[in-house]
DNA sequence: GATCCCCTAGTGCCCGCGCACTAGGGGATC
DNA sequence: GATCCCCTAGTGCGCGGGCACTAGGGGATC
C-alpha cells in the first residue's frame, strides 16, 4: 500500500514538480492537490492522506494556519504535515513546529530530500532541511551545555556547571546522569562540590542561584 | 573538487558497504578508513577530511570521545564529524551532539540518508535520522511551548502562593510550616496542588517556574 | 439549604536526595 | 617524580519530600 499524498502549494509549477518527483517513486502515490490554504484543510480532511505537503505562502488561508487546523496540539487525530517553504526564516521554522509540523523542507532541497521526508512522515519520523537542522543543535547543544562561566567568581568546572544548570531546569539526578552520560554518584559528587562552594543547603537553592546570576534566562 | 571523507567503523563489512554508497557518487572521494577510535583520531588530525563517519562503538577509544577530540567545544579548529550508530539510544543522540557532531545516522538508515547527511556536513549543515529528529523536535517544542505561554494566571490561591514564594526562596517544608505557623501536613497539601496546578514535577521546577514569571527578583 | 472551594490536618508509603567517606585514572604543574 | 585538581565511581545511611487518600470547619455562591 503506498503512502498518500496531498500537496499543497499555489504554484501550479511548484505542484507539478513535486508530484513528477514523488510518482516516481512506487511507493508514494499523489492522491490530491490544493492551491490555496482553504482547499488544503478541506480535502486532507476529507481524504485524510498519510501526509500532506504545505506551502506555507498559500491565498486564503497560509500554511502554518492550515497546519495548525491540521496537526496543531488540540486536534484529536492528528495528520502528519511537512511544511515547504523557500524562505529559510527562523521564525517559519519555530512556527511549523509548534503548529505540529513533522518535518520542515526547503524548496531548494533536492528531490532524494524530498523522498525521505514523505518515507520518514509516513512512519511517524520527522525529516528537516539540513540547513535548519544546523541551527536546531546549536539551539539544542546550547541549551544542554551551555559552558558560560557564571557572574560572581565562584570556580565552579565545566562539569560542575553543566550539572548546575540542569538542577536550574528541574532535572533529576537520573535525567542529568542520562543526559551526561556519568553515573548517578558523579552526578552526586559534582552535585555535592557545588553545594559546597554555593553553600546551599538543597538544589533549590542551587536552582535559585543558577536563575539569579543570569545563568540561564 | 571532491568531498574528502574519512570513514571510523571497527566492523570491516560495515566500512565496505560505507565505500562502495560513497564512491558512487562522483562528488565524495573516502580517502581513509580507521578500524579503531584512537587510529580515527590520527588520520583525522593527519589528513583533516571534510566529513569523518565516526561509529560509536570502537576499540581503544569510542567513538564519542573521538568526536569530543575532533569536534568538541575545546578544539581550536574542528573538523566535521557525522556519528553512526545502531543503537537509537538518547543518551547517544546528546553526547554526540555536545560532543560536536553535526549530523547523528541510524546504520539502518538508506544509501540515500547517508549521501545527504555528508553533502550536508560537507557544507557546514547537518542532518540527523528522521527518528532521531522527531524526538528532538519534541524537545525544542517542549521547550518553546515552555515559554510561549508564560502564564502568569494560574489560578493559585492566596495560600498556596504563600508557599510557592516561601519554596523559591529555598525553604524546606519544615520551614515553611514555622514561618506560615500551620502543620507540616498542611504545607504538604498546599504543595502538592500547586504542584498540579504547574504541572512541575518537584518542587525545584516549581521554584523555576516562580523565577521565570519574575515573582521574584 | 445545598454546593463548592479554601484552608486546615492527618496517615502510610517509599523513592529521591543529601551526607560522609573512600578511591583510582589522568592531566597539569612544580 | 611528586603534588594537586578534576572527573569519575562507589557504599551506606537517613531524612525530606512526593503520592495517594481521607476529612472537617468555614466562607461564598446558587
Amino acid at each position: 500500500m503506498p503512502i498518500r499524498v496531498l500537496i499543497a502549494d499555489d504554484q501550479t509549477l511548484v505542484r507539478t514538480g513535486f508530484r513528477l518527483i514523488l510518482n516516481a517513486d512506487p511507493g508514494i502515490e499523489v492522491i490530491s492537490e490544493a492551491a490555496d490554504g482553504e482547499a488544503a484543510v478541506r480535502l486532507a480532511q476529507r481524504y485524510r492522506p498519510d501526509v500532506t505537503l504545505m506551502d506555507i505562502r498559500m491565498p486564503k488561508l497560509d500554511g502554518l494556519r492550515a497546519t495548525e487546523l491540521l496537526a496543531g496540539p488540540t486536534v484529536v487525530d492528528p495528520l502528519r504535515v511537512v511544511v515547504v517553504t523557500t524562505y529559510d526564516v527562523d521564525e517559519n521554522v519555530y512556527a511549523a513546529l509548534l503548529a505540529g509540523a513533522c518535518g520542515f523542507l526547503l524548496k531548494d532541497a533536492g528531490p532524494r530530500l524530498l523522498l525521505e521526508a514523505v518515507h520518514a512522515a509516513a512512519k511517524g519520523e520527522s525529516m528537516v532541511s539540513p540547513s535548519v537542522t544546523v541551527r536546531l543543535l546549536k539551539h539544542f547543544t546550547e541549551d544542554a551545555g551551555a559552558r558560560t562561566p557564571p557572574r560572581p567568581d565562584i570556580p565552579l568546572t565545566a562539569r560542575e556547571l553543566d550539572v548546575v544548570l540542569a538542577v536550574a531546569r528541574g532535572r533529576t539526578n537520573a535525567e542529568i546522569s542520562a543526559a551526561l552520560r556519568i553515573s548517578l554518584s558523579t552526578v552526586k559528587s559534582h552535585l555535592a562540590s557545588v553545594q559546597a562552594k554555593l553553600e546551599a543547603r538543597n538544589r533549590t537553592e542551587i536552582a535559585i542561584w543558577a536563575w539569579r546570576n543570569r545563568l540561564l534566562t
